[in-house]
DNA sequence: CTGAAAGCGCTTACAG
DNA sequence: CTGAAAGCGCTTACAG
């Protein structure tokens, strides 16, 4: 005891003559050996608190009874982002339905290439568009499956997505029939929610797209006319700090529209903090429904996105994927119902 | 390629002609063999797609370069916290900087003994007092480091806390002292933050002391004058629920003082929706100042825990284990200041 | 029902 | 500078 070394397969079969094929049976398969011999290696197990090891198990069986979430950014906005904590949860609640744990895997710039390469899981979930392709190689060297979430159909990766373009023309659409012709537009940075960003399809992209279609219905266009658009990072402090820059600007737009609740959360409670009334001074619209948006006053206008179900749905996929290999091949996309929330926080625009 | 196996270190052996040994030294100890060979052996890999297996690392290594956080309940209540992700992303932020990935460990309450058995960590986190012994001792046969939060200091596990107690008696002093003397608790179920309940030495028993230590210099007590208790799961649901209640019984008490925030903005949403003003017609405190509690209307009384630095002090400790295991045997204990935050929903007894 | 042996893919003390 | 060999602690096809 103490110091000394962990009790192992061979202790076991030693104090109990057993092999060690045995005492591995005894464990894992009961029915290959008799119940006398059972009952003895199992006793002498418990009295030696022995169990098996778990590293050595895995590398016998070729499985870590894990599966792996790789983080689209650094922890600071990731784990901040009420949206992403909810896809996690529902990750994670079939994790615990199938006994596996959630191996979160953060990434650095620098180095989530060796993070995906030495991750212990079985599979990984991705979040965000636009997978590096060096990432998505190691994928299929490790030989592991990949769903991705949020993710881009045209990569040829399993995944479950939001019809982004759509909902942000349609959120856009409900802006612009209150009669808002001077809108500023609170874009997220190109790559926010891509592992690594190369290609031309992000998140932020196909909302934008949605954005200006709708624009174009009303004659109107971005960079024109009295339409702004700026970036921010998905945080509540970076909300909080367009917001300050808009009021001391003089509040020059009738309406902000936002494509993720956690930075107009920000926004309100900075625009609160100053006594600017929404949505009479100016209206507020967002995207996600995170629970902060039916929380702060006024509600939020958002668009629904179903975090909890996506993150489910993604780790179904990947258990579908781990139980039956066969299915690998198949190059599955799995879209998710969104829904327009209409609250108070979007009026009409003050002609 | 694509269905075979992957490319092993034996291969590369094979290819280069050099030495499994040398190979492993290209990439772990390039200073043991020649620049040549180095070279050489590293264009071939990557000719070769070749990395190290983790697994087979692992084993080897004894190592799994992650660490392991044991939800200290059901994956639905434990992720929809706020207060608890707050510490997950402290823990994690600190795994980010290691480059070590982060385990969730669901926990079944029939199984989290062969969860904690078989996570694939190289050491464990747990939140709450009162860790189930056979867990403590399941750590202690693997041979891996334990850090606790919310710990209990007599478990004799090194612990990063907040003084419950103290934390408690302050805030309900405070609305004591704005004249409230019907007023009611909202305890969170006893095991609630427990791996595994046994003691009576629980964040809620500390808390409910605190409470009461402060009532008795008003000369009030629990159960008796007008002071009454209730239990809740720690959830914004079981929040709206209780106020639902409250409601229905015509609004008894002129305090609801209640151990979780998140709790209380359940209690908060529901008593706007009913038009109950606050704290007009009903004061109320929490526990923990997340994020919520200063987005809600009113903002909320609460205590602020720094749950961000208890799981950044949490991991750090669990780092300091992991590099140095001499320091393994010092039982440490590190306290973390906590705050009484005034806000509005706290006013005066309306007498 | 039971066991000897090979294998999982690495790392590293040791010898040369 | 280099390599043969032992070892990490399991699992499992195969033979008896």
């Amino acid at each position: 005891m103490g110091k000394n070394k962990k009790t192992t397969i061979r202790d076991i079969a030693r104090e109990t003559g057993y092999s060690k094929t045995s005492i591995s049976f005894a464990f894992n398969n009961p029915s290959r050996i008799s119940k006398e011999a059972c009952i003895k290696i199992k006793n002498k197990a418990k009295e030696m608190n022995y169990f098996p090891d778990p590293l050595a198990r895995s590398l016998s069986l070729h499985k870590h009874f894990s599966i792996g979430f790789l983080l689209p950014q650094n922890v600071e906005s990731t784990l901040n982002n009420p949206y992403i904590l909810k896809v996690l949860e529902g990750i994670c609640s079939i994790c615990q339905k199938k006994h596996f744990t959630l191996t979160i895997i953060p990434s650095h710039k620098q180095s989530n290439i060796e993070a995906v390469k030495t991750a212990p899981v079985d599979g990984i979930i991705t979040m965000g568009m636009d997978i590096n392709e060096e990432i998505i190689k190691i994928f299929k060297l490790r030989k592991i499956p990949m769903v991705a979430i949020d993710g881009n159909p045209s990569q040829n990766i399993p995944c479950i997505t939001t019809e982004d373009e759509k909902a942000s023309y349609d959120i856009m659409k409900e802006v612009l029939k209150k009669g808002h012709k001077r809108i500023l537009i609170v874009s997220l940075k190109k790559d926010t929610f891509s592992v690594y960003s190369k290609s031309n399809v992000t998140v932020p992209v196909l909302r934008r797209r949605g954005y200006e279609k709708a624009l174009e219905e009303f004659n109107l266009k971005i960079d024109e006319s009295g339409i702004k658009t700026i970036e921010s990072d998905c945080t509540f402090e970076d909300g909080k700090l367009i917001a300050s820059n808009f009021i001391k600007e003089n509040l020059p737009y009738s309406a902000i529209v936002a494509m993720s609740d956690i930075v107009v959360i920000g926004i309100l409670y900075e625009l609160r903090k100053k006594n600017i009334e929404v949505p009479k001074k100016v209206s507020v619209v967002g995207f996600d429904n995170i629970r902060e948006s039916m929380l702060i006053s006024p509600r939020l206008t958002t668009v629904d996105q179903p975090a909890l179900t996506k993150g489910e749905r993604a780790a179904e996929l990947m258990f579908e994927y781990l139980e039956n290999p066969l299915v690998k091949e198949e190059k599955k996309f799995i879209p998710v119902q969104y829904k327009i929330i209409i609250r108070e926080s979007l009026g009409n625009a003050d002609f």
